[in-house]
DNA sequence: TTCCCGAAGT
DNA sequence: ACTTCCGGAA
């Protein structure tokens, strides 16, 4: 494998995407709910779920509300008796911290991510993006676009989570923004071109892919 | 019918 | 390793 092939994969991205500024949520406790909704989900189905919920979106609601009750309001976003029970899980750990995001993000990050996987509910993807767009911690996430996309390309990547993780970061330098924009990067890919069902013509990484089909 | 930024239970 | 959880849009 190239030197320097996930930046230059990254460089590709970002000038042809350009910035895309994630997390898209309001709030990091807007972005943290949201990790959970978008679980194997389609990102549209988590914004209508997240517009029902955004008048009780705050941490007391969200604590007073039966489980019942939030899995109603968010059942747009499929899994919803699942998904209801899981963010009842993480507010129960938000709750340790007082809901105060700026005292837990000054825990370090292998603490803190962790305590994260604890969480039923909450496994290494969720807790990545987590970490990464909420409490501001520089790591390589992990999803199925990135998987898609890294395979495609051609590269011989780990299939365990972590491996394919630290393959990633151990060629990148350690920059919170970095990881910020690359995760955001690889899924406006992965929804533009790189979809299941690929769609090459035009790809910016057709110089570099072996999967390309025009 | 397929697919969607997974995780837990078995 | 396989199954379950699930609505909504294409």
């Amino acid at each position: 494998m190239m030197q320097q092939s996930f930046q230059s994969i990254y460089e590709r991205l970002y000038d042809y995407y350009g910035p895309q500024n994630w997390w898209p949520a309001d709030t990091p406790f807007e972005m943290m709910i949201g990790s959970i909704l978008v679980q194997n989900t389609n990102w549209r189905n988590v914004d209508k779920a997240l517009s029902q919920l955004r008048p009780h979106l705050k941490p007391e609601l969200i604590h007073e509300m039966p489980v019942d009750e939030l899995a109603q309001i968010i059942r747009s976003s499929g899994y919803f008796n699942i998904k209801a029970k899981r963010i009842k899980a993480f507010m129960n750990w938000f709750k340790l911290y007082n809901d105060d995001v700026g005292e837990i993000k000054k825990k370090d990050k292998k603490q803190l991510r962790y305590e994260l996987l604890k969480i039923n509910g909450i496994g290494r993807e969720t807790a990545d993006v987590i970490l990464l767009y909420a409490f501001d911690k520089a790591i390589f996430v992990v999803d199925a676009y990135a998987r898609r996309i890294f395979y495609r390309i051609g590269f011989d990547m780990p299939a365990a989570y972590d491996g394919f993780r630290m393959e990633v970061e151990k060629e990148l330098p350690n920059d919170l923004e970095l990881f910020n924009e690359y995760h955001a990067l690889l899924v406006q890919h992965g929804k533009n071109h790189c979809k299941s069902s690929p769609l090459c013509n035009g790809c910016p990484l057709n110089a570099i892919c072996e999967q390309r089909l025009t």
